[in-house]
DNA sequence: CGAGGCCTTGACCGCGGTCAATGCCCGTGG
DNA sequence: CCACGGGCATTGACCGCGGTCAAGGCCTCG
């Protein structure tokens, strides 16, 4: 709880009441590993923040899982898509580890949208950040070799390679699992 | 002016009062073909509505300029990235058509959000729309071949294809303009 | 000890990239 | 009016990256 505080104070400055009423409006959920946060189909009614473990999401083409993103400590979740237009999702959410979440709901977060006139500007800048973080993601996805790929991988996310098996990490880099294996092995 | 007006309130609802303020923050701006709205290197300082024209947003990589976006008619363009943080470009966004825009500059746009509730609101809404489209074009992006790439532009985009000179489209796609023609033969 | 998950390694080959030549259209100037 | 040059697109030759299929190694867990 306390770190969904400080994450929420890192993105803007709240006022003590506001945090109250945020603090509030958010349930832990503790789920085991391989858990589905959301599947495919379904309607997405919550957003999320993974306060401990990790989790992928991922999207079904021609029968293969495609591994999209994951999410780790301090992130916030969902599928946004489907988070925002409540409409049904296409992709799923996985537990790759037992976590520990906090979780919201579209009515309790309009309702604080409507209250809170900071927590409407928390929510903007949120977006942003998760914006431009997409269209780095984005951006650098296109015209990299699968080894180029895997090196910036290793740069900027370390973490993504010592938490998730290589098989989600080959998809997540759009490549497949044994040339991901021998990009390693040249290393 | 009314287009512009009338892209707002296609966001979200907007009073009267808001309305006049939110119009008289903007500038006209006309330009010709081919100038630049941005530079890579240069911070960017304002937020553009295209009313009449189109553009591309592009980066140089190895030498080679990389078209990943274009912009039309009603779309709000700048450089998301430098225009946040306020830092310089990686991008450049260059007219491909004369083009009518009106301008807000990011001081004028941080008073309207203090001033205005509402405001703060349509930019939520808007970055909303922004990221799910966002991430439906990266989803999208990988694990298509380049046919199938170019059929599903033609299919959902095809005022791209009709306005824009092939080689920006190739990069736009991720595929080399020659692969692009010969798709393009093979219809 | 066997089964299944995860990763590695080998053989093969096709998509699409690069390089280079050629064609086509159009604006500009002699 | 035609010649020339530049921008844009097409086409051919070549070949390497990385995908697919398949087999095999190495864990862990029941």
């Amino acid at each position: 709880m306390q770190q969904l505080l400080k994450r929420l104070k890192d993105i803007h400055h709240i006022s003590e009441e506001t945090q109250e009423h945020l603090l509030a409006a958010f349930t832990q959920v503790v789920l085991p590993k391989n858990e589905y946060l959301i599947e495919e189909g379904r309607t997405c009614r919550h957003l999320y923040f993974l306060e401990q473990g990790c989790l992928r999401g991922f999207y079904n083409l021609d029968g293969k899982e495609i591994t999209h993103w994951f999410g780790f400590e301090n992130d916030f979740v969902t599928s946004f898509h489907s988070f925002i237009t409540q409409t049904p999702a296409v992709e799923n959410i996985q537990l790759m580890e037992g976590s520990v979440l906090w979780s919201i709901s579209k009515e309790t977060l309009t309702k604080l949208l409507d209250e809170h006139q900071e927590v409407e500007r928390l929510l903007r800048i949120a977006y942003e950040k998760y914006y431009i973080r997409l269209e780095g993601r984005f951006v650098n996805s296109q015209f990299r070799t699968a080894t180029e790929r895997y090196e910036q991988l290793l740069q900027e996310n370390s973490q993504i390679v010592e938490r998730v098996p290589l098989g989600y990490i080959a998809s997540y880099l759009g490549i497949s699992q044994e040339t991901l294996s021998r990009v390693r092995s040249r290393l």
